[in-house]
DNA sequence: CAATAATGTTACCGTACGGTACCGTTTGTA
DNA sequence: TACAAACGGTACCGTACGGTAACATTATTG
């Protein structure tokens, strides 16, 4: 990444709470700087002056970039692990509801993922090296993930849901990665539509039409 | 990249026909070494000597590696769009039969597409840069694959085609970059079974249970 | 206050990269 | 054979990056 390129954003990474410890902010920071341009877009020292500090307390605090952006990894996971525990907790017993509550998430990206595409899948593709500390991270929560909307599915009642899992879960896949390679302006599928009509048809009774 | 991660690799980039021009031989190295480390991964000296040649032969021929990857970039979408002109060709009118040789030649990855995800999409997410000159191609070559299966549907005779489509290019687009994100040894979803799901429940005459 | 830990500052090292200058060598072709 | 175009080889420039050393400064805490 240029410099240039952080002065020039739109977004100028809007300042970060500096009553925060460094360690947290550097996280904070680390976080934001990837998400946008991408791991090996970042420079260290990038991160280290957007987090209000600088190299050397960065390296005090992770051993490596490597390790770095795997505590950023482990941190996505982390995140992604409360949504389906509130989940759970919101609407508890009723897997129906917890798929739907995901979907609307899902369709209301703005709040809780921004328009750049799932920051797991990016990591997993900007990282080539397979012995990178952060794929452990994105393998398991993948996989975790669809472990939980599979669980949900199968309570669900929905008719053969281990095949209504993997459909959702891929078509949500797919629509960010779409988005991501349509551009800020390309205009993607309608979602809800497209739940809609998968939900509709694994209703256990087979609606025929009238 | 390393330079030692290219040694110790187990594909070790066959050798390219030497007999071949340079600049295509460049174009044939950037794009094998492009795929399997990313673009920011590969130096240009690392695919100048991949190619069989050096630097200065290939700045005498792309005047910049954003050039590079650009043209690179148009390969995949002019090989893109060979595909589909050889199914139209190869089942003249049968918008069905089109429709599912597509599918077989997306199961039957390991052919034309390895197991690395779609290049163009792993191209989109490694770019960040908005106006990098491989961004158009990325984004007119996924919206025009997206029209193509879209029009398919819609002379198919299959009941809401246009949800159709996006079902089924989402889909794929999904199952590639998961496959992505669960590493190479990952165990992705049943593609052919879902194919045959969605297209079941796209039948234009309501198929109740018996 | 004293002592210790955490943080800030600066300078630096080694390496890799994108890109270029220069010159020698091959190749094709009139 | 002669000449021009294309190619190979090497050295180099400027920059950026990951990572470290050494020291000054601030906070904590007893």
């Amino acid at each position: 990444m240029r410099s240039a390129a952080v002065e020039q954003t739109v977004h100028p990474t809007e300042a970060i709470d500096s009553s925060l410890p460094p360690r947290q902010r550097i996280l904070i920071a680390a976080r934001d700087l990837f998400y946008r341009f991408g791991i090996q877009g970042v420079g260290v020292e990038t991160i280290a002056e957007t987090a209000g500090t600088n190299k050397m307390t960065l390296y005090r605090h992770f051993e490596s970039k490597e390790l770095l952006v795997a505590e950023y990894l482990s941190g996505l996971a982390a995140e992604g692990e409360r949504f389906w525990d509130d989940l759970d907790r919101q609407y508890p017993g009723d897997a129906l509801a917890q798929i739907n509550a995901w979907m609307d998430e899902i369709c209301n990206q703005k709040s809780r993922w921004r328009d750049g595409g799932c920051a797991l899948v990016n990591a997993a593709i900007q990282i080539s090296d397979p012995d990178h500390p952060g794929r452990r991270v994105i393998e398991q929560t993948k996989r975790k993930h669809r472990e939980r909307l599979t669980a949900l599915c199968l309570a669900s009642g929905l008719s053969e849901p281990q095949m209504l899992a993997d459909q959702l879960f891929l078509l949500v896949e797919g629509s960010r990665v779409f988005q991501r390679s349509l551009g800020p302006d390309g205009c993607a599928c309608d979602l809800r539509a497209l739940f809609a009509r998968i939900l509709a048809s694994h209703e256990p009774l087979a609606v025929a039409a009238p």
